[in-house]
DNA sequence: ACATCATATCGATGGATGTCAATACATCGA
DNA sequence: TCGATGTATTGACATCCATCGATATGATGT
């Protein structure tokens, strides 16, 4: 999970790094899917792996990839429990985005 | 450009439509090239495409492209002056985006 | 150790996307 | 009207990505 650059976007012009490190964070966020994960587990505090099929419709091995994706991007935080992974949304990872948008 | 839903993603689970309609602004946003237009475009207060290739290193059609993408999101907007497209950053879209996301 | 269950990885595939060259369209000045 | 210039569109191509079935890995309880 690479640091997150810099200042607001119209703050100065964005380096070629910083741009790349921000889509690729911003990509991870772009996805129908990941964003009903992210919601989900955002709304209950933490969310189980197991539950995620059901919700989305999408196969056990496409949630373990968007998961793994949401979790490289630092916006999920993954928890072993047992047999189970339970996740939490990073807020201050969402919180450093929105202070580079805005 | 859609209406952009919703409260927080933490408030209460996002729906089918909202997923998609935040998935696609998001993925607008989540290119290093079109962040750094966003970029230029909000530090300089407005910018002219005929700059952009130069800025970026891209082909005009290219360029092109990248800025529909922005306006068809509602990220910018666009102002024909002469034979010169000009465009802004709608700064309400991103301030949008943060309060879905925070 | 073994069977079971949850999750991750692999391989394949169809569709989306960034890119450019060529070309069309639009606007202006002469 | 005509040439010049800025922008948009088209067509093609390579790459990326979401998805799934099959299978491997890891953890638990017996």
């Amino acid at each position: 999970m690479n640091e997150l650059c810099c200042v607001p976007l119209g703050t100065q012009q964005l380096g070629d790094a910083d741009a790349e490190a921000l889509a690729s964070v911003l990509k991870a966020l772009a996805d129908p899917v990941r964003l009903k994960l992210v919601s989900a587990i955002a709304a209950a505090g933490e969310g189980c792996a197991c539950d995620f099929p059901a919700l989305t419709g999408k196969s056990q091995p496409t949630i373990s990839h968007h998961l793994s994706q949401l979790v490289d991007a630092g916006i999920l935080e993954r928890e072993q429990r047992g047999k189970w992974a339970w996740f939490q949304v990073n807020e201050a990872r969402l919180a450093e985005i929105c202070s580079i948008l805005c």
